[in-house]
DNA sequence: AGGGCAAGTTCCATTATATGGAACATAATT
DNA sequence: AATTATGTTCCATATAATGGAACTTGCCCT
C-alpha cells in the first residue's frame, strides 16, 4: 500500500524520503499530534491521517503505553512527557552545546542583547541554546523550536557555509511562507541575500521571522563541516539598529570562530 | 483501563511488561541511547541489547532515518535533536505549566530561592519548570529530567496526595537507591515520611537527594486527582534553614493551591 | 607491508507483527 | 427512546521484522 516502489539496488532518494516501516507512520502520528494547536481527540487525528480505524487506535495505544503520548481526562490525545526526558538528556550531554555555552554568556554580556545558538537540518534551525540578560522568563520559548533556515539569521549564517551545489540542494523546492513583510520571497532573493553573507562572513535578519525582531549571525562549521550551526544576538528593533548590528558582527563572528576552536580541541578520550 | 495483561490466546514469550511489538523494541533502544554516559558505538549496543546484529542494524537505521538518533563523524550514535523538537512543542502547549507558571514566578520573588514545578508518573516526578533568582544559567538542568519520587520533595508531597492502597501500589518493590546519608532507605522509612507531609499538608527534602540541597514541597491536585503534581522551593542548605523552610511552607501550599484553582477555573471551550 | 581479527553492512527465506474491514460497544444528541 | 457520532475489539490476511550467514571494511599487530 505504501511505497514500495522505487526500485532495488542503490540508494533511492525518494521525494517520500521515508521508509522506515512501521516506525514511519508512528512518528507521522507523533507528528501530528506534536504540530496540533492542542490535544487531539480520536477522530481528529483519524481524518487527518488515512489509517483506518482500527488501526489507528492499536498504534495510539502502543505510543500511549509507551509514554510518547499521552491522554487527558477527557480522551483527548497530547505529547507525552517522556519525550521530555528523551529531550532533557540529549539537551544536557550535547557537546556542542556544552562547548558553546561560555562563549554564549560572554557574548550575550559584550552585547547586553539575547543570543541564540542553533543547528541546521537540511533546511531548518533547530534553536539549541539562549541565553537572556535580565529576564530568565520564557526560558524554554526557543530551545528544541525548529524554524525554516530562510528567514532567520542562524539559518542564513549556517546556509552560506554550505558548498553552492549542497546549498541548492537543499533550498530548491523550498517553500517560502511571508512570516512578516520583510521575508525573502523566493530562492533567488535567499541566494543572493546569502551571497552577501558569505563575502561578509555574516548575516542578518532584518524582521523577516518576526517584526520588530532583528539580528546579526556568524556561522559555525563544526566537526570538519559535518555540523553547521549559527550563532547570534537579537533585540528588538527600536533598540537594536542596524549600526548597532554592525558594531556587533565582530564580535558574533569571534564567539562563532572560538567555538569552533574549541570543538576541534575538545578533550576526545577516544579518536 | 490499560493494562492489558498476557490474557487470552496469544502466546506471549517475553516474560517483559509492555506487549507494544516493534514499538516497544525500539523506545528500549532510545532508552539505552539516551541514559548512556556519550555517544554509543555499534558494538556497544548489540552487547547492550539482545538483539541480533542484522536486526539490531536495522533498527538503528530506522530510528536514525526518523531523527531520533544520529549519528557522529565517529558513527556512534546520540539521541536526535528531532526528540527536542518534540519535546519543545510538548512543553510549550503544556496547559498545566502555562497555567502555574504565574504563581511559580510570584513564590520565587517572595522566598528568594529557586522553584520546581513537578508532576508524579508511576512513582518518579517529572520536572516541568523551574524559576531561578539571579543566575539564569543552567536553565535547562532540571526540565525534563525524571527523578525518583522517594527523595525528593515534589515527589514525596505528590505522593502524599494519593489514596493509601494507590500509595502503597506505587511505591512497593520501590528501589531505594541511596543518594545522600540522609536518602530514606526503605518503604517504611517513606510511609512514615509521608505520612507526617500529608499531616502537615506540605512535605521536606532535607539533603536527601543532592548533599547540601534543601527544599519544602506541596501537593498538587489536578483534574479531579487525575493528575498529580507538587511545587517546592529549594536552596543551599547553608543558607536555607529547616526554620526558613517552616516560613515558607504556608507560600508553598498557597501557591499549589492557587493553581490547583486555576487549573479548575481555567476557560475550557469544551468540557 | 600483509595477515588476522574485529566492526559494520547487506541479503533473503522464515516468522512474527501490523493491518483493516466489520462487528461490537459506548457516549452524545434529538 | 431512537439516532448518530465516537470509541474499542476481533481475526484472517498482508506486510514488515527477524536473524543467520555471507560479505565488506577498517584497524591492529608481528
Amino acid at each position: 500500500m505504501k511505497e514500495n516502489l522505487g526500485s532495488e539496488s542503490g540508494k533511492n532518494k525518494l521525494r517520500r524520503g521515508r521508509e522506515t516501516g512501521t516506525l514511519g507512520k508512528l512518528v507521522s502520528l507523533l507528528d501530528l499530534v506534536a504540530l496540533a494547536d492542542g490535544p487531539m481527540r480520536f477522530t481528529d487525528i483519524l481524518s487527518s491521517s488515512d489509517q483506518p480505524r482500527g488501526t489507528l487506535h492499536r498504534q495510539l495505544s502502543h505510543l500511549v503505553e509507551e509514554g510518547l503520548l499521552e491522554v487527558d481526562r477527557d480522551g483527548r490525545y497530547l505529547i507525552g512527557l517522556r519525550l521530555l526526558t528523551f529531550a532533557s538528556r540529549s539537551w544536557a550531554r550535547n557537546e556542542f552545546r556544552a562547548v558553546a555555552e561560555p562563549h554564549l554568556h560572554r557574548l550575550q554580556e559584550d552585547t547586553g542583547e539575547t543570543v541564540h545558538l542553533g543547528v541546521l537540518r537540511g533546511a531548518e534551525v533547530i534553536y539549541l541554546d539562549k541565553v537572556e540578560g535580565r529576564q530568565s522568563v520564557r526560558m524554554y520559548s526557543q530551545i528544541g523550536n525548529a524554524s525554516p533556515a530562510y528567514c532567520t539569521g542562524v539559518g542564513k549564517a549556517a546556509l552560506s557555509a554550505l558548498e553552492e551545489t549542497e546549498l541548492a540542494a537543499r533550498i530548491s523546492g523550498l517553500e517560502f511562507r511571508l512570516y512578516t513583510e520583510h521575508t525573502l520571497r523566493n530562492v533567488a532573493e535567499l541566494l543572493a541575500d546569502i551571497s552577501a553573507a558569505r563575502t561578509r562572513g555574516y548575516a542578518f535578519d532584518l524582521e523577516e521571522h518576526e517584526s520588530g525582531i532583528c539580528c546579526v549571525a556568524a556561522p559555525i562549521r563544526a566537526d570538519d563541516g559535518h555540523m553547521l550551526a549559527g550563532v547570534s544576538v537579537t533585540g528588538p528593533a527600536y533598540r537594536v539598529t542596524p549600526q548597532k548590528l554592525q558594531a556587533w558582527a565582530p564580535l558574533v563572528v569571534a564567539a562563532a570562530d572560538s567555538i569552533m576552536m574549541d570543538m576541534r580541541n575538545r578533550l576526545g578520550p577516544k579518536r
